[in-house]
DNA sequence: CTGTTAGCGCATTCAA
DNA sequence: TTGAATGCGCTAACAG
């Protein structure tokens, strides 16, 4: 009834290779090969012992051995700017998701928001020469990750990023877009005094064409624009200072490049005695989940962090076995914008 | 001063091996491989020749070739419940930080709180012969996954389970104490009516843990106690239905499983009506960072979340390289109850 | 249908 | 100090 008893010290039994399994079932090495990964053809008597010891032996192929001779690993390496943000945590665990179901493993790596630090990290991904790569990195057009990919062969999916040049796999969003739509939003409420708060902007593509999308509203609309405001925020609960911008330019709202720092710029307002939404209207990009049950909830833009991670995965499944549609396909997934509690009519003081 | 021109179609090229090397520095492969990892005795002029081979083709050596000799490969297997929940994505930051330092790439599963989908989350990890794993199983008294770790004879770690028998690496928390902890603080707030509200109840030995600090505290004080509530919650969203312990109980307090589950205890209690901290007070466990941004700030259990991850890593290398301390060392991080604005005194009403 | 064989890229003997 | 040779576990040609 017990499980298999677990050995208290760690005995490093050999695993059962597949010469055991031929041995055991009185044939050849290749016979089993052909069973186990249903290859070639197999009478019906040898396919049954086979199949009988690779059971009573537990063979489990190495996939170290398969690697070796196909020249590429069934496993997908990853780099995202970090696996904290809940955004990029969506997309892992769909993409996990979906490779698994793939016959793929995972290998995560992060680069912490620095391009510096994309090669260092995804260098290790590429010597387990894996069948292929997601990556979201700082800056597609100059991504030296990329390039490090691309020299070793290995088919890659950007993910997040902004289209850079054609003849790239690619999922993403309309960023851009997002922002307008967004700032549509806060200006339709009557804010006519709008700040943009981005952590690390030269390091986010997404933060960059985000913030020209809001900027492209303001200016349509006649309405002041301001350069971005640099939160040095990652991810975490640091502090960010809002003193400056809220003397220059008072804004009636405020968008953050994305919902986690959205929630940490509503909690600086707070800090400097300002109610949210009544003194200042806050809206993010992302959609995570956590921003729709704080109160008040989050004003965001929302896209399928999941999907995207599942989508990713397929598609470099599909380029991988050489079902790549047209080599460098763009899908842009739709975003949608999300009211929340954190967005009101701007003050009348303001009008 | 561009960075490698990135080639438009996947050029599947070869990547060079050490034979290529050995053969522009006009040498053995054997000397080839002393260079690259440092071992065995080469001549100055030889070394010299071959660095720069390595160099100029920009060797990077194959780490499936190196595991398929190893017979294992510099890699680290990770299960948690699911990457979503941020304090498992903490861990799983500072895990693989540690590991990438100590030249090992990382490998995910999730098992989605799911005792079933744990070995088949696991399997493909083991196919990829890791060094070693880590593990954040629901029961590890009973895990199957476990057993096929020890059984491949891979190097295990368990992270946050509750010590179950001796003769295991762990690291882990206080479990029960922080149950007993967070419930006297409670208590000595005043509250007599404290519910106990989880998720998956089943598939997590720390959330049963918890359960039994906090009766611990309740028995010892001579206060009532109620079976946990189960709440169909993971990692997202998802309603929580609280009528019927409301209704029941009246409690002036809930006790959350973790951070995650109290913020959805507190929009669901928002949706009844009754107010935070005001009404009913809530608490949780893990000390997620989001939950000092919002507001009332979550009172929780804080626990060093990423250090855990980076503890396990170095606990696992160390193992791997033989270094294991004592077989079956328990290391147990410490937990700090942190005050929140979701916890009040008991309401007058219920004195 | 089945078996034999030749590597895949690398670390590591063992000789020289 | 160096190199030739072996084999890790597996797939795929090829031969029978």
């Amino acid at each position: 009834m017990d499980p298999t008893p677990i050995p208290t010290s760690d005995t490093p039994r050999k695993a059962t290779t597949i010469k055991d399994v031929a041995r055991r079932a009185r044939c050849s090495i290749a016979s089993v090969s052909r069973v186990v990964n249903d290859s070639g053809p197999v009478s019906g008597a040898l396919r049954l012992r086979i199949a009988a010891a690779v059971a009573e032996l537990e063979f489990r192929p190495s996939e170290v051995g398969r690697s070796l001779v196909l020249k590429r690993s069934r496993t997908i390496g990853v780099l995202v700017p970090s696996v904290t943000n809940p955004v990029f945590a969506d997309c892992l665990a769909g993409l996990q998701e979906t490779a698994r179901r793939g016959g793929h493993a995972v290998l995560i790596a992060q680069s912490n928001y620095e391009a510096g630090r994309e090669v260092e990290a995804i260098e290790p991904l590429i010597a387990e020469r894996p069948a292929g790569l997601v990556l979201t990195v700082c800056d597609p057009a100059s991504s030296e990750a990329r390039a490090r990919a691309a020299a070793a062969g290995i088919p890659t999916v950007l993910l997040f990023n902004e289209a850079s040049d054609p003849g790239v796999a690619l999922v993403t969003v309309d960023n851009r877009g997002a922002g307008r739509d967004l700032a549509a939003a806060l200006i339709g409420r009557g804010h006519r005094r709008i700040a943009f708060v981005a952590g690390r902007f030269a390091a986010s593509d997404r933060a960059r064409a985000r913030y020209e999308g809001v900027r492209d509203a303001l200016v349509a609309a006649g309405l002041p624009v301001e350069p971005p405001v640099e939160a040095d925020f990652i991810d975490g609960p640091d502090r960010i200072d809002l003193a400056d911008i809220l003397d220059r330019l008072r804004p009636t709202a405020i968008v953050a490049s994305n919902d986690l720092l959205a929630i940490g710029v509503v909690a600086a307002l707070r800090r400097h005695g300002l109610a949210v939404p009544d003194d200042v209207s806050v809206a993010g990009f992302d959609g995570i989940a956590i921003g729709g049950l704080i109160a008040p909830s989050l004003a965001t833009i929302a896209w399928p962090a999941r999907a995207m991670g599942t989508t990713a995965a397929a598609m470099l499944l599909d380029l991988v076995a050489g079902r790549g549609r047209e080599p460098g396909r763009t899908l842009t997934l739709p975003h949608l914008f999300r009211p929340g509690g954190t967005l009101a009519d701007a003050p009348n003081t303001s009008r």
